[in-house]
RNA sequence: GCGCCCGUAGCUCAACUGGACAGAGCGACUGACUACGAAUCAGUAGGCCGGAGGUUCGAAUCCUCUCGGGCGCUCCA
């Protein structure tokens, strides 16, 4: 099993504290203390950098220079991993990693698998589930991309993770798209109607009733509505799986609210909870005692007219996920939703489910900017861009790595001009050309016959600039980057690495020629080159990006 | 009114979850293509981390208050 640098030299630490301690020159601390280590800030300050014995003189009198020279002593160095090490500052501890150490990631770089968290454990993450009233906005574009990404990330360290959408096809909203599209309908047809007060005024219903005028004629005037509902919901989910298949996102599964309603999952559910006495009657409706889980109150799951409401159907299928067999939920919301996630908390743990195999993962909301300016949106009153229209002006790399860069926490503006820049201005192009330039690189060694040995017959410790050394590092920290990525739910730092990487390659290229006379110093570089290829392929195939080989 | 999130360079955003001197890109201004792709590189300018207190060796990060913006607070979904 690979370790990483970081976990060695973390483990050199913690060799030197139990000597330590045994040597009674620290109290005895636990040997589950967390051992800090980070990569500074800047290079002077080492590779990686422990603020360890700040921790270990809280609260004392001691000096933290003092203890961590202490410490110091007692470090086993070993030579192929650490260069050498020095207290710096008031009493920070900084290693210079060894280039051969380095020399040894890129000589075992092809076998290298990326760390197994998941451990076979089954995870369902369900994202975007819109209402299935409109077509998709730039809002659901941004839900779409962290489920998917989040999906491969999770595949990618182990874990089985299954994709799914939930599709909400009954309710008011579907009884007032029937009715909207009745009305369109009718109104093809010259026939005198009144406009629904609370219809869908979209032009994409008028293209529906067009299709179902083409297909029925003009026999279904008296139809009822729930017939139209059922079209136009036909009609609708299609669209919105094209346009996420257009963006690269795949569902493994459709969970049909009505569907659900069929098995008979909500009676049993409510059922269940009232045998579990957390449903009570009051003013002719039935209330989920959600407030003994958290909850700030009690919520209605039947209404006084006998019609579940959306939570009930929504409490009903999130115990379904739970049958299922799956170890872990996830749910990625827009934050209009947040106010929400406490009742679906209360709910599961009303079954026993502890709150923490479910996960909500929030993100802010997205405004859509053309020339700098708000484009405002209402699928009620039918006035949005839809995100099909926004995959085709910007592109699918473009539109999904606009997404990603930033933290899902933060409040999105998705500036079309900006967005669809083919320069710097986008750093999705500047990512990609570096791939393609490496693949140029090689296109260029073939030419000239050379052909690049396997790494263990290369010998790599030609590669000592700081430059190359540098770029060996970063291609070294990628596992611990997707490990913190899927623990932390943090997408965004994926991008931010992928730049700095590429913009250490770029540099580097324009400074130092890759293919020269010399051979032995050729194929080292080769193999740098190919490794941080690699590497970005790697990634960007994580973020659904393409990877050109020109562009 | 209550709750959640966000205020960092002119703009869009980072900052390894409490670490050392605050980091990129764009925009502005300089410079670099007769050897592997200039969608690139090298440099200059730009900051009271919204504000005020506090916690400690150390704060953009944690706590309190405050100002500004977003989103919630339905027998809507």
């Amino acid at each position: 099993m690979y370790s990483t640098i970081k976990e060695e030299i973390t483990s050199l630490l913690h060799e030197a504290l139990l000597k330590a301690e045994e040597k009674g020159m620290l109290p005895p601390i636990g040997k589950s203390i967390n051992i800090p280590l980070e990569t500074p800030r800047y290079p002077s300050h080492g590779d990686l950098s422990s603020s360890i014995a700040f921790l270990l003189t809280q609260g004392s009198s001691a000096r933290p220079i003092e203890v961590a020279h202490s410490l110091v002593g007692l470090i086993q160095i070993d030579k192929e991993l650490v260069g050498h090490l020095e207290v710096a500052g008031r009493g920070f501890i900084n290693f210079f990693i060894a280039p051969s150490r380095l020399h040894r990631f890129l000589r075992e770089f092809d076998e290298m698998p990326l760390p197994d968290i998941g451990k076979g454990r089954r995870v369902l993450i369900e994202f975007v589930s819109s209402n299935p009233t409109g077509p998709l906005h730039v809002g659901h574009g941004r839900g779409a991309v962290l489920g998917d990404v989040l999906a491969n990330l999770l595949e990618a360290t182990g874990f089985k993770a299954e994709r799914e959408y939930y599709i909400n096809d009954v309710g008011n909203q579907i009884q007032a798209l029937g009715r909207s599209l009745k009305a369109r309908y009718l109104e093809l047809l010259g026939v005198e109607h009144e406009w629904p007060e609370d219809g869908y005024q979209g032009e994409y219903l008028i293209e529906i009733a067009r299709a179902l005028l083409e297909e029925r004629k003009d026999g279904c005037q008296d139809f009822p509505v729930d017939f139209f509902a059922e079209y136009a919901l036909g009609h609708i989910t299609e669209e919105m799986k094209t346009t996420l298949l257009n963006f690269g996102v795949r569902f493994d599964h459709w969970i049909s609210e009505k569907g659900l309603y069929k098995m008979g999952t909500l009676n049993k559910t409510i059922q269940d909870l009232k045998e579990r006495g957390y449903i009570y009657e009051q003013e002719g409706a039935f209330w989920f005692r959600a407030s003994l889980f958290g909850d700030e109150k009690d919520r209605v799951l039947i209404r006084e007219t006998g019609e579940p409401t959306y939570f009930a159907g929504d409490l009903a299928y999130h115990l379904n996920k739970y049958k299922r067999g799956y170890d872990r939920l996830i749910n990625i919301w827009g934050q209009d939703h947040h106010g929400y996630a406490p009742r679906i908390k209360a709910a599961i743990s009303a079954f026993g489910y502890s709150k923490d195999t479910l996960d909500i993962l929030l993100y802010q909301m997205v405004s859509l900017l053309r020339d700098g300016k708000p484009v405002a949106m209402s699928t009620r009153r039918g006035e949005f861009v839809t995100l099909s229209e926004i995959l085709e002006e910007v592109g699918r790399d473009a539109a999904r790595f606009y997404y990603l860069m930033q933290s899902s926490r933060a409040h999105l503006d998705f500036d079309l001009e900006l967005a669809k820049q083919k320069s710097t201005d986008n750093p999705v192009y500047y990512v990609q050309y570096a791939h393609a330039r490496i693949s140029s690189i090689f296109a260029q060694a073939s030419k000239r016959g050379i052909r690049l040995p396997p790494a263990k017959e290369v010998n790599l410790s030609l590669l000592n600039l700081k430059e190359e050394l540098e770029i060996i590092t970063k291609l070294e920290t990628l596992r611990e980057e997707i490990t913190n990525c899927v623990i932390n739910y943090e997408i965004h730092r994926l991008t931010t690495y992928l730049i700095e990487l590429v913009s250490k390659f770029h540099s580097y290229y324009k400074h130092h020629r890759i293919i020269s006379q010399d051979l032995a110093k050729t194929a080292a570089r080769l193999i740098l080159v190919r490794t941080v290829q690699m590497t970005i392929k790697k990634v960007l195939g994580l973020l659904g990006i393409s990877a050109p080989e020109r562009m």
